[in-house]
DNA sequence: GAAAATTTTTACCATTTGGTAAATCCACGA
DNA sequence: TCGTGGATTTACCAAATGGTAAAAATTTTC
């Protein structure tokens, strides 16, 4: 359905801006170019569309990490995950910021989808890169706390934007030195020399 | 006034789990033991609350960086930096939060104060770490993105403690953990060699 | 101990908000 | 042309919410 599209896109737009609690069906309605109660005809309420976006997202959310290839070389495998998740800090702010706003307050609706789909994810990444640690081909590093400051340093580009465009301005070029920047911070950190 | 710390320290605990909208007088009242109409005899209405607290939290949260200091010894000064903005997130997670939250939403209320309170010392310690690099004493490294690597990574531990606890389980010792990595991994960062 | 000032409570109010019922519109096949 | 099924709107509602007025209770002052 085409509405249905037209009003998860609505309401990630409102949910985003101002959380769960902040965002109102009216807002979503008239973002979405609808009636509140049209769009209760294609929800059943203001938590299923909520849900529904953050289900979404999900998939979405653990891409960038399941391509992480156990069998590439270490290196090349994560600075290439860091850029693909800075990547989609720029290109989709608005659902990092609605999986930030849901995490902030505790993670109230999407909890069991951490425990079901991101923690299996993230035991078996973070053995993937034990392994490479073990064996020598990246520096000592703790995979799951370095996993923690990927997601860190690049998820913050799009939840903190508001004090960046106040620190640096609307600078255009803003997003190729942030590149830079991760990929010599984190191909320093991998490196077993030093 | 003893009742105003009393209505903050609720305050802080409802804004920061809920955010601003998602908040409301009733739960600030419970938390804080006192009827409605009394915490509006304390306080103008919700938006001074937040507001308040939100001015009480921009000192504390700039406290760190403008210990950095210029004479002392390069490496020595970010890395104590990290510490102790990291201490704070274990000690003030609910102000890092309150302060995410204001961020994320587009930073509608604390807005100026980043303008007049946060960029000038942003500005200045900046200045401070390109004169570092720029006399050799730690690597080539962009002060900008290297202050936002360190929010970043330390609030992390504040901000998305809700995930971390999914996929750390309880873990005690973690504090201590996050300490080495990012000491280890900062460090590594500015080393002139490699 | 009475008066004055401060603090707290009771009883409201107007608006907002998530949601519903039912009427209406609209395409489309018989 | 009529009816039928999905889509949309109109008109609501009950609960929640930020906030107020004024009385009552309490503390302070003289």
């Amino acid at each position: 359905m085409r509405n249905r599209r037209v009003i998860l896109d609505a309401a990630l737009n409102v949910f985003s801006q101002h959380g769960y609690r902040g965002a109102t069906l009216d807002q979503i309605a008239a973002e979405a170019g609808l009636s509140k109660p049209n769009i209760l005809y294609y929800f059943q309420g203001k938590e299923q569309i909520h849900l529904t976006l953050l289900s979404q997202l999900m998939e979405t959310w653990l891409d960038p990490l399941v391509e992480l290839d156990a069998d590439g070389d270490p290196k090349t495998e994560i600075l290439d995950y860091v850029q693909r998740k800075l990547d989609m800090a720029r290109d989709l702010p608005r659902e990092s910021r609605l999986f930030a706003g849901e995490i902030l307050q505790g993670a109230p609706r999407i909890g069991p989808r951490l425990e079901s789909d991101l923690k299996p994810l993230f035991d078996q990444k973070c053995a993937v890169i034990a392994g490479w640690v073990k064996a020598g081909k990246i520096a000592d590093i703790d995979p799951q706390h370095l996993i923690f400051s990927i997601w860190a340093t690049t998820q913050h580009y799009a939840d903190f934007e508001a004090q960046l465009t106040v620190l640096l301005g609307n600078d255009t070029g803003s997003h190729d030195t942030a590149s830079q920047h991760l990929r010599v911070m984190f191909g320093k950190m991998l490196c077993v020399n030093n």
